[in-house]
DNA sequence: CTGTTAGCGCCTTCAT
DNA sequence: ATGAAGGCGCTAACAG
């Protein structure tokens, strides 16, 4: 019958209580439990649930939690998303969700997201804002954390890329690999246009596995292009029909990797007796297909990152922290000695 | 300098205009030229944009949509959100995220969500409501939209999944099998715990097949457990030891799918030699994997209920309308004629 | 302990 | 065309 929910005002009618009881109800502080139990049943009669829409306007704050990803671009971001969504579920806020496909997105959420009417903490997953951004997310006051992203002047939890890769590279190396190759995205625009900053991390891993194993560094062994499967397995044709064809192939992500072996599949090589192949992120399907890889732990990322805004949320502190997240070697069937 | 956001009353004072104007701005209805400027020009110089909190209170709108599913369990639901996620970026609606991985959540998401000062309008994708749900919906006056899930009450997309898996074992028996198994997720509880429905129309498309092609139903050809490849693998491993084992098997989808061939590799049978696969989603590895499969559009899905939420939210209807998104057959590399 | 009052920031009448 | 006033439903500060 009644379609027009009831109003704090007409339980308190209800209840023949002044309007306070009712507000104050909410976290007990001192109402006698005549007025509470009337009160009760007064809410539970009118079927009574607090208009949060109200009660943002009049708490100041939005009971919100922004997260700006380019989520469906690749499979890492929705594993990250789900540990945000994990922690945040567990509290009140409601989480919404600003997805990225493009740079003109990305600049329009920098721009509209980080306001103190629309959220009240933000989550950005990959995506490292240019000093411009960050200037403008700081001057908002809405607490905000970088999740496998990073500026100097903002929270952020990251994996270490560098290390990442090493470990990467130094597996090939101590299967006695010597020629390695290194398949990546695109380091420049305009076909990484969100500039991902682990690409460079990637690579410096990998130079930095070479050189300290002695191993001179072969720029024809680096290939970039668009992060995909299609595109990698032609760079990796590339690659693998060099006179010096490289016995091993680090590939910057699991989805690369995929296009490498397939590319290898296409020649007619066996992975990994006669090409060893190791990507990056540990992706659920990595394990399933067998790939050796290196596990960034994804969903963990997102769980660290929640917590961390949740914190801010509370305490809200001046100094910036990075939270450093581990990275792990996966030896599975993709990887083996060069052969003889 | 100025962090206490600049509010109507700060512009409609710094442009020396009465407190009108700047409301009235939004749709350019009847005010002067001349104070007009003057209203844009207080209104960039003091960096305003409106509380949309404030807004929401006095629209009697939350300017959101909610969107409810199990999105975590399985990737087609992120195929899902994805094509949701496109149409709702182009309006000016949060679009917040109900994750559900239990049937206790999915209840109070159920219960607590579909209010008007929560969401102007909600999309459950994958979670059939039981009449007690409906009725809450249609009693909160919240638009309401099933995505992949149905109810005789409830406006719905959904996907013949009777014609597709029909489509499926028709592929089958064309290509000459007789003998023809069925994996499927468990169609009861505890195992279901969210009695997803399209179980039963899935088992009833294969029934029916068999049948019109006068092939006889043989109950221990039908396998079920819970989703999952490991599952699948093991179910797949008793279908395969059978005396009168199989030629072809069907999966309920195409993660279970994957566990069939493992299961055959872990047999030494050669798919699609010695054994037909085909799955049912074609989720995007499938594609990659060469899995035979019924494609239903997860994407496009996503879209058209979407776009079917925003018109209603334009024009309430009293209707209820049932949109049915089409299957299609994916022949790929793991289906064959049986061997001779 | 209880009831009243005054905003939160916007939008929408209603006079002018 | 413009300004003023009242209200959306709640919370918080205050007086009784």
């Amino acid at each position: 019958m009644s379609m027009n929910t009831a109003t704090i005002r007409d339980v308190a009618k209800h209840a023949g209580v002044g309007g306070n009881g009712i507000s104050v109800l909410n976290e007990s502080p001192d109402v006698s439990e005549s007025t509470r139990q009337k009160v009760q049943a007064a809410i539970a009669e009118l079927d009574f649930s607090p208009s949060v829409v109200a009660r943002r306007l009049s708490l100041r704050k939005t009971l919100t939690i922004g997260i700006i990803a380019p989520f469906f671009t690749r499979p890492a971001f929705v594993e990250r998303l789900r540990g945000v969504e994990k922690v945040i579920a567990q509290t009140n806020y409601d989480l919404v969700l600003f997805n990225v496909e493009t740079p003109e997105r990305r600049d329009a959420c920098f721009r509209d997201v980080p306001r103190k009417d629309r959220v009240d903490g933000l989550l950005i997953v990959s995506l490292s804002p240019d000093d411009a951004a960050a200037v403008r997310f700081l001057h908002s006051h809405v607490p905000t954390i970088l999740i496998d992203a990073s500026h100097q002047a903002l929270n952020r939890v990251i994996v270490d890329n560098i290390a990442g890769s090493q470990l990467a590279v130094q597996h090939l190396i101590d299967l006695g690999h010597q020629y390695i190759g290194f398949i990546s995205d695109a380091m420049e625009n305009p076909f990484n246009p969100f500039r991902f900053s682990h690409i460079h991390d990637r690579y410096q891993g990998y130079r930095q596995a070479l050189d300290s194993a002695g191993i001179p560094f072969r720029p024809h062994y680096h290939k970039q292009g668009i992060h995909s499967r299609r595109v990698a397995r032609q760079l990796a044709h590339e690659l693998l029909s060099l006179p010096d064809r490289p016995t091993a192939i680090f590939a910057y992500s699991d989805t690369q990797a995929f296009g490498v072996i397939e590319a290898a599949n296409d020649l007619g090589l066996n992975v990994p007796q006669d090409l060893s192949v190791i990507g990056f992120d540990d992706i659920e399907v990595s394990e399933y297909v067998g790939l050796t890889t290196i596990r960034q732990n994804l969903f963990d990322s997102g769980i660290v990152g929640a917590n961390m805004l949740l914190e801010h949320l509370v305490t809200p502190m001046d100094i910036v922290q990075q939270i450093t997240l581990p990275t792990e070697l996966m030896i599975r069937q993709t990887t083996a000695p060069p052969p003889a």
